[in-house]
DNA sequence: GAGGTCCCTG
DNA sequence: CAGGGACCTC
């Protein structure tokens, strides 16, 4: 395409850069944008401008620079490579102004210098206009790509531009402001366009300063390295290029932009560079003020778009866009704190001016309103309580889990909402679990699709807890506050009062003529084992008070403990030895958490409805077994037929108290 | 010998 | 998980 040009280049060349610098600056973004017949096109422009000044066809005067009018009959066809083309295209828009310049070469050869100067001028002016031409003019691309070819043209013409990237977000943040450039907004955009365009000229006071330096240092360096333009810019995009965000688009183009300023600067400010070179006679100390100013140069660029993309992001699209999300606030994930916070931010919206970047705080912040405000927002029943469960189980950690992933963990001071009790109470009854363990039946219905999975029983202790046993657990669950004592069912019948003297008869009805264990039994044991693997034949006969103990009975719980015992002992082995063979060297990779495959085994035997929160002290009871096993193993102490008796040994001094709540008759 | 545990088997 | 035998401790 730059064939037609190649050969006559050399002459103009600080004029030549200057729409090409124009088009980096401000309208290459655009291509990004989706529009390749842009690019074409403005390359087609940048010959067809080359063309034209070289062979100073005519004088193209600020005034008509800066005219943003054409006629759109003389832009048809600009796809031609043509000079036929090119004149129209310089012609038309100064046929249209008041002082007509003549298409054709009666410009006379000073003029052409004059014409430079101007352009210089355009450019400089350029970079501090204001935004608002642009922003109007640009919004107009979205319409078409013919459409978007034309204005691109349009807007070649125009002095004032403003960062693609930054025009990009306003049309998508303010449609309604679509139109011409003399059109204006409402008073408040006008007033936010004025302050970005401040911004925007202060910044880019700082640029051409730190451009001038950067300059001073370049041409100090010409002389011995008349290529370095090129490897300079090469490696300055390829630098930006590394950040992947929208923004280095714009800086590459930026620092583009700023090497050929920096050679139409050469250009035009030989003198004053000449002038610079005398003070910089120390190379060394160049090169490091060089690439001071490299990275304050694009710390600069960078700061700017950042300042830019930060004030826009306050205006419109903000304001659009978090108004769309309070619409459709289910589009999110949402506990009830963020659709509260919608509710909120729905009243601040009909506020004119919103201070900080919505569409972001949205998401960070959980401070503008207040858990009264929610609740009094919040007037559905059936919010309510995903309210108080996700503001109260844990506070801290806003983390809305599903509840039936850890049914029992919840708040000591979590209010219970009644639909939530009443609902329980109706699914399952309080006889479903009043009269056995504090743990769900086998039988019982599990299968309720309904996140509270939990018996109706749990639900209501959660309300209420006494406990004495808290002293003795104070360690809990990293999820909850909630630990596996308030699981038990005697907090019911202590403190349900009239239901749970229901059910504390119901419980004696059926359990008190059973001579045998039964399942609930089974189970209550299974739990009591989290906290002693050794229980005492006393301690037996004290949390199953409901049982007629006789030798057989006895012999039959202590043999329940055995088996746990066995199968606790074997899983510690299997995985201490699988440890071994995996290459685990320290005992200190031995640990176990609530997530470790050991865990999970012992606790789908032990707890298999996972409707009780394992106490964190068996965690610790079960990580030192493994690694008594580990270094028993490692040090092939397991050589020795009787060489397990030790670890028993050290374990069973590892029982803990079991809480009081598991002796209540009510549990079995 | 009673009580308890471990180990094996089904 | 139960049954049973071997073994240990008191």
């Amino acid at each position: 395409m730059h064939n037609p040009s190649d050969g006559d280049v050399e002459d103009d060349k600080a004029e030549l850069m200057i729409p090409c610098f124009r088009r980096n600056m401000y309208d290459e973004p655009l291509t990004s944008y989706s529009n390749g017949s842009i690019i074409s096109h403005l390359l087609r422009k940048t010959v067809q401008n080359k063309r034209a000044l070289d062979e100073s066809h005519f004088y193209l005067p600020t005034s008509a620079v800066s005219s943003s009018t054409m006629a759109d009959s003389s832009q048809e066809d600009q796809s031609s490579v043509s000079s036929k083309d090119s004149v129209a295209e310089f012609a038309s828009p100064g046929s249209h102004l008041s002082n007509g310049a003549s298409p054709e070469g009666d410009r006379p050869l000073s003029d052409h210098l004059q014409a430079k100067r101007a352009r210089v001028e355009n450019i400089i002016r350029g970079m501090a206009g204001s935004p608002n031409s642009r922003l109007h003019g640009d919004s107009e691309r979205a319409v078409s790509d013919t459409r978007e070819a034309r204005e691109a043209y349009r807007e070649n013409k125009r002095k004032q531009r403003l960062p693609q990237h930054q025009e990009h977000s306003l049309n998508a943040a303010a449609p309604a402001n679509r139109g011409s450039s003399s059109s204006s907004g409402s008073s408040s955009k006008d007033e936010e366009c004025h302050k970005l365009k401040e911004q925007l000229q202060s910044m880019q006071r700082l640029l051409r300063q730190l451009q001038e330096k950067f300059l001073q240092v370049y041409n100090q360096e010409d002389t011995e390295h008349e290529d370095r333009d090129g490897t300079g810019t090469a490696s300055t995009a390829k630098h930006d290029d590394t950040t992947p965000s929208k923004e280095s688009g714009f800086r590459k183009n930026m620092d583009e932009e700023l090497e050929r300023k920096h050679d139409r600067a050469k250009g035009d400010c030989k003198d004053r560079v000449k002038k610079d070179r005398s003070f910089l006679t120390h190379q060394k100390e160049g090169k490091n003020l060089q690439e001071t100013l490299k990275h304050e140069l694009s710390k600069a660029v960078s700061e700017s778009v950042d300042m830019v993309f930060k004030k826009l992001s306050s205006t419109g699209l903000n304001q659009l866009s978090y108004q769309r999300m309070c619409h459709t606030p289910e589009n999110i994930d949402v506990g009830v704190e963020r659709k509260s916070q919608v509710a909120c931010n729905q009243e601040q919206s009909h506020t004119e001016e919103p201070v900080k970047p919505q569409a972001l705080e949205y998401y960070e912040s959980t401070e503008p309103c207040s858990p009264e405000d929610q609740t009094e927002a919040l007037s559905l029943v059936v919010r309510k309580p995903l309210l108080s469960q996700l503001s109260s189980v844990t506070p801290t950690v806003k983390r809305p889990y599903p509840l039936h992933h850890s049914p029992f963990q919840f708040n000591y001071s979590t209010p219970l909402h009644d639909s939530q009790i009443l609902e329980h109470l109706l699914k399952y009854g309080p006889h479903t679990n009043f009269g056995g363990l504090p743990c769900v039946p086998p039988s019982m219905d599990r299968t309720s699709p309904d996140s509270v999975e939990l018996p109706w029983d749990a639900i209501a202790m959660r309300s209420k807890v006494t406990s004495s046993h808290l002293t003795h657990h104070p360690r809990t669950s990293g999820l909850g506050p909630v630990t596996v004592d308030s699981l038990c069912l005697p907090h019911v019948k202590m403190e349900c009062g009239d239901m749970q003297s229901l059910a504390e008869r119901n419980s004696y009805m059926s359990l008190n003529i059973q001579e045998g264990l039964t399942p609930n039994h089974l189970k209550k044991a299974k739990l009591m084992f989290f906290y002693t693997r050794y229980p005492s034949s006393n301690v037996l006969k004290t949390f199953f008070p409901d049982v007629k103990f006789n030798r057989c009975i006895t012999s039959q719980l202590i043999k329940w403990f055995s088996n746990f015992r066995e199968f606790y002992y074997i899983q510690m082995e299997k995985f201490a030895r699988q440890a071994i063979v995996d290459g685990v060297n320290d005992v200190k990779g031995m640990s176990i958490s609530r997530d470790s495959e050991l865990f999970r085994a012992l606790n789908m035997h032990y707890n298999k409805a996972n409707d009780f929160q394992v106490p964190e002290r068996f965690l610790e009871v079960a990580e030192i077994t493994l690694q008594e096993f580990f270094n028993a193993i490692s040090t092939a102490k397991d050589s020795d037929p009787s060489w397990k008796k030790a670890i028993y040994k050290v374990i069973c001094k590892l029982d803990s108290d079991v809480p009081d709540e598991f002796k209540s008759s009510t549990c079995l």
